[in-house]
DNA sequence: CTATTATATATGTAAAGTCATATAAAAGCG
DNA sequence: CGCTTTTATATGACTTTACATATATAATAG
């Protein structure tokens, strides 16, 4: 459960609601390399409270639906401390593409020419909203230690997309490229 | 269910056994963009027989436990056809070091240069087994259509962990050229 | 000669992730 | 004035993924 851990460390900033959390926490920052859905959120922490990584205050509201305020405690603070500690497991990658890609033989060239062309307007809406995020570059004289480690993760979000769109040009060069007597049977 | 277009995908290719399939198909090609264990193989196919996608033949052996040989039928190939011509949505990436990462700031130096030659040794690992995976290089002219698509994934997989590798040597150069000044509080 | 690996399939269980929907009211938009 | 979005939480239902374990035997390694 890296979720749980992640929203232990979104909760060291500040204490926040789940909607926040999911909404201005996790989204803008997290979720490049860590999805979850508004379901998983509210139920991982209703999970942790009971763990006694966190603890809630019930805002009530009259406009508007009361408000669960979590915030870390000091077991939670522990758990975090061990858990970045630990060695993490190398990253899954769920490419639905790639395996289509795999198989893309059986196509014509013109209907591959179409999802990667997809794929890339994609990514580069991937690309254009990490280069959105208003972290100072690296070298900057305002980042501090903690920003530091943020910027660097962001670093790693826009090289992967500019590693996909640097293999998408490719892949379409190469499908160009494609001579007849390379032409297999196709769909 | 992207499993069962893979599974169907490879067996296009030959009929297999769920075994065959997995240790020798998938593991040595899809796996790298899209994992499942054996369990999973064996459960769907066992629901891709009952969709009719595939059917199966039962090869007594005396020696060895019997084997169950795959085959993709007309209405799998017609299921995989239509797959195919769907556009897939973008990747997603379950990568617990960055998030690790993103909350390194509580750490030592020492124990992030720990983690991050922990990953690079898992990173390097991956790249020497994706470069000795036999398919000959873009270019080639014994590179046929199928094996052009082959390559183009592999290549991708090659760019991915090349662009690890290099993030996480810009990730120790930063922590190696990190002043004291920038330090916050650390765990 | 024993222990491990390879061949081959199956299932139980739990955790994680996805999708939809319900409630409730204010604020903003056209 | 009605429609959509935002704020805010909750849960049902399902699918997918992961982890462990069971069975059985041959071949290979140490």
């Amino acid at each position: 459960m890296s979720l749980s851990h992640a929203i232990l460390g979104l909760l060291t900033i500040t204490p926040m609601t789940g909607y926040e959390l999911k909404n201005e926490a996790f989204d803008t920052t997290i979720a490049h390399f860590w999805q979850a859905d508004q379901a998983q959120i509210y139920r991982t922490l209703a999970a942790m409270a009971e763990n006694g990584w966190v603890k809630v205050e019930l805002e009530i509201q009259e406009d508007r639906p009361n408000r669960k305020v979590y915030s870390i405690t000091e077991a939670g603070r522990e758990e975090l401390r061990r858990w970045l500690h630990t060695e993490q497991p190398l990253p899954i990658h769920r490419e639905p593409f790639l395996v289509q890609m795999f198989f893309a033989s059986a196509l014509d060239d013109a209907t591959i020419l179409d999802h990667i062309a997809r794929q890339r307007r994609g990514h580069e809406a991937r690309l254009a909203q990490y280069q959105r995020i208003p972290v100072p570059p690296l070298g900057d004289p305002a980042l501090d230690r903690t920003r530091t480690f943020w910027r660097l993760t962001l670093e790693m979000g826009i090289a992967m997309e500019r590693a996909y769109l640097a293999w998408l040009d490719q892949c379409e060069a190469v499908v160009r490229g494609m001579r007849d007597d390379e032409a297999g049977e196709r769909a």
